[in-house]
DNA sequence: ATGTCAATTGACACGGTGTCAAGTCACAGG
DNA sequence: CCTGTGACTTGACACCGTGTCAATTGACAT
């Protein structure tokens, strides 16, 4: 019925290439996906994936915005955003985020293996990460303005250590190699970083 | 004067080649070091590296030994290992591995970045992780005999954190990233662990 | 009929690892 | 002195994965 253009039969080549890309990258955890199996996959060849992404380096860019599209990541940081107190921001954050990584992971492994080779993919993790680096920002602000935050730390030395808390690699060290279930990991990062940002005789627990 | 076999002219090809490896790896963090470049540097033909390793990861194995002994890690984890209460222990393992890491950090990247595709080198990184997971399974272990191990974590628990705290993936966020000066890194470290391991009530500072 | 757009096929270049064959050179022992 | 032997050299080549190019096809629109 409703004809708009083409639709239907044929899902726009590229969004179906990113589906295949998504797919690929999330079962084999990012690792070992190569344009052909990309393209094997997508029903097109190998060359025709250059017609939509110039470079291998491009399609993963792509896809990790079509992933945040898809996943829904701003919707995701409501909580944290319209959290009353520091320490609820905190959690919101935490959960957030904590929670959102292993819905990249694939991606995220893949794009990390590009970094230190493609000037490209570098900037495009780090510009993410540079979010992620904001949120955490804003969570230990938030903090801070409740007069909440440690005196043991400055809030930008705060933010670093958050940060790396909340880093890919720490979620796939505890996780993956540690065999730590989400919830636990969740949890533990959660009380982790109470019990270092949160400065001591008010409320820890 | 002393003869024993060859020497002085012909500092054992195998050591110069791993001398080669280890300036190179050093001086380019780890990123972009080819077979033909260390070859070049050790002033033997491509071809002539194979003669002695077998292949780009055995290399970069051997050379993981050869910078061990050579900066003599069993040495610096004495004072770790004599130490006598639970927070000194804690305290000497992380200023010893923690100060290890920035002159292992070059080796340390081309390893971890051929831990993807590799299997030797997978398993040769995962051995030495799982070394420096021995020694934080020991100072965890030290604190608990003190009862000074803080009630909210098991001891593999606090293991499996600081083992992932103490990680190079961390101290490269933290320094190279976040412009940590080393000093810092380590002081930050240790008071981090206080906090986190340490039971409450009992000397925190 | 014409043009255009998406895609196809087949071929090829490049860079890096790893392999192979043949040759050189020095130094040993009979 | 001749003959190994071992370390090394040179040159060529295979394999893989990325990226490029040229020629072709088929569908759709004008």
């Amino acid at each position: 019925m409703s004809s708009d253009k083409v639709a239907v039969e044929a899902p726009e080549t590229r969004t179906r290439i990113l589906k295949a890309a998504l797919h690929l990258l999330e079962a084999s955890q990012g690792r070992g996906v190569r344009m052909s199996d990309i393209a094997r996959r997508a029903g097109i060849s190998r060359q025709a994936l250059y017609l939509h992404f110039g470079t291998r380096a491009a399609l993963l860019i792509a896809t990790t915005y079509y992933l945040d599209e898809l996943k829904g990541v701003d919707e995701r940081l409501v909580p944290s955003r319209t959290a009353r107190t520091g320490l609820e921001r905190l959690d919101a954050f935490i959960e957030a985020w904590g929670g959102y990584i292993p819905e990249i992971y694939g991606m995220a492994k893949a794009l990390l293996a590009m970094r230190d080779t493609d000037a490209a993919a570098a900037k495009a993790w780090d510009d993410r990460m540079q979010d992620v680096r904001e949120g955490c920002e804003a969570a230990v602000g938030a903090l801070n303005r409740d007069n909440m935050l440690s005196p043991d730390h400055s809030p930008d030395q705060a933010t670093d250590i958050l940060w790396t808390m909340l880093s890919v690699r720490n979620w796939e060290q505890l996780t993956i190699e540690c065999g730590w279930p989400q919830e636990r990991y969740i949890g533990t990062l959660k009380s982790l970083a109470r019990r270092i940002f949160v400065s001591d005789g008010t409320s820890n627990r």
